[in-house]
DNA sequence: GTACTTGACTCCTCTAGACGAGTTTGAGAT
DNA sequence: ATCTCAAACTCGTCTAGAGGAGTCAAGTAC
């Protein structure tokens, strides 16, 4: 390991931590000789190269984490974040074309893009929707609604949590209140009752996780995450479903098509 | 300020300063002695309560920093994060019936959101693409591009940066060129040189910002941004703009509608 | 009354240690 | 050659201080 790093400016009235993390930002930006991967001279190390307290190297390396640039690994050091490959979304991911072919979108995408899809944690019960939920659908939240908790993974990690939302008046005692929806997943079964799908709106908020979504889906420190809600129309233009997503930002790029008419 | 906080449990493995962050999470979860903008307890108050060091509840306070939760005011103290209401940006917001009213997109909708909409640091440039840049728009490295920067903002705080690429082939020379671009922005003006416009690409991704954007967009600490990237294309199939923009996730949903069909 | 000063209170930066816990590695025993 | 275990190295948590700088309000001088 060559890296050199600079030394202190002690004319700056920057803060030494943060001059220390500049210089380590500079180092992964230009990737010559810090690229993922790779470790992050030791806090042992920097303290002696800069001659500071170990505090100090530690907020450098903080405020680099809190950034999203490094992971630290309890006993091993830390290391330059190593972004997974990324799944485009597209907008037609939900046309009736796909569906057709008798899988959900989630697992057709993930095995194009070489990937093994799987999914977990499926909770379903029958609850009074949220106020959001119950507005949404049209309900109000004296009504009752079928909730379908999973989580995907591709290659066994976690990517996103979604919980679905139906009126437990079409939904109630349907294969969609089952584990298993069958294949092409709830839109199919929705369609086959007659429900035939119009369109879907697609809400998109970033932020960071809450501690419970950042353990659900292992995210690194520094990760945030889209916030996802669509609501899928009936063609009679009725709301049938509503899907609360939550997704890692490092495992998506959402694309969409807009027309300019 | 009658907030009541639980002592510390000694029993659990969970650290003390990862407690204290919960204590502080809840109250401001549930919202009911810690509402957006008001005053966490002093460093002082807390070391006091809990009886730990000073350091102990700086860690605390960064985690929730970190999360997006509260704000440090050098001087004053730290506040509850209250976060701006957010523009929806629907998916239908570069339609031609918009375009012809005669006003840019962000002008029309941020108007009757009620907020005072303003651009400023406008740059133009006349440069080689990036090899990405390129490729979207279809040429090579060696041709050149007209690049729009600028700053949107509402009721003068900023909200997003933009800059946009346009081959110089079209529009260098004219008044896209200019730093005003006439009534409906870039592509009323591009239509009315014949490069009627068929659709959009955006791609989107979320992540933290770089320095230079927390910079400019003047965001709070633990504040991801979108980064969304956006292709027009003309009737002919040509890319005719590429524009990339980086928004504070503060400050925007982002809307779309797909078709089920 | 107004303007200025002062002090209390706030968070920011930094030092110099301590102990703990996870990981790796190499020396010694088998 | 292989296994075991302890040492060395890593980051994680925590203590107990120090001086600095920004904010605000009360009190003082004019």
């Amino acid at each position: 390991m060559d890296l050199i790093l600079p030394g202190l400016d002690s004319a700056s009235d920057r803060p030494v931590f943060k001059q220390i993390a500049d210089h380590l930002r500079e180092a992964i930006e230009r990737g010559d000789h810090l690229a993922p991967g790779d470790k992050v001279p030791s806090e042992a190390t920097l303290m002696a190269h800069y001659g500071v307290a170990r505090m100090t190297v530690r907020s450098a390396l903080q405020l680099l984490q809190s950034e999203g640039l490094t992971v630290a690994e309890h006993g091993r050091g830390v290391f330059v974040r190593s972004r997974p490959p990324v799944r485009r979304l597209a907008s037609d991911r939900f046309a009736r074309r796909h569906r057709d072919r008798g899988k959900a979108a989630f697992i057709v995408e993930t095995e194009e893009a070489g990937g093994k899809p799987s999914v977990d944690s499926i909770q379903i019960t029958e609850e009074h929707p949220s106020s959001d939920v119950a507005e949404r659908l049209g309900l109000t939240t004296r009504d009752k609604v079928v909730v379908r908790s999973r989580r995907y993974l591709i290659n066994g990690h976690p990517v996103e949590t979604a919980v679905s939302y139906l009126p437990a008046a079409i939904a109630g005692g349907t294969r969609i209140a089952e584990p298993d929806t069958g294949p092409g997943g709830i839109y199919a079964r929705l369609e086959e009752m007659g429900y035939r799908l119009d369109h879907f709106d697609e809400e998109i908020k970033a932020r960071m996780p809450l501690r419970e979504e950042a353990k659900a889906l292992k995210l690194a420190p520094g990760t945030p995450v889209f916030h996802l809600v669509r609501t899928a129309f009936a063609e009679d233009g009725r709301p049938v479903e509503v899907c609360d997503t939550v997704m890692s930002s490092d495992a998506y790029v959402l694309a969409y098509q807009l027309p300019a008419r």
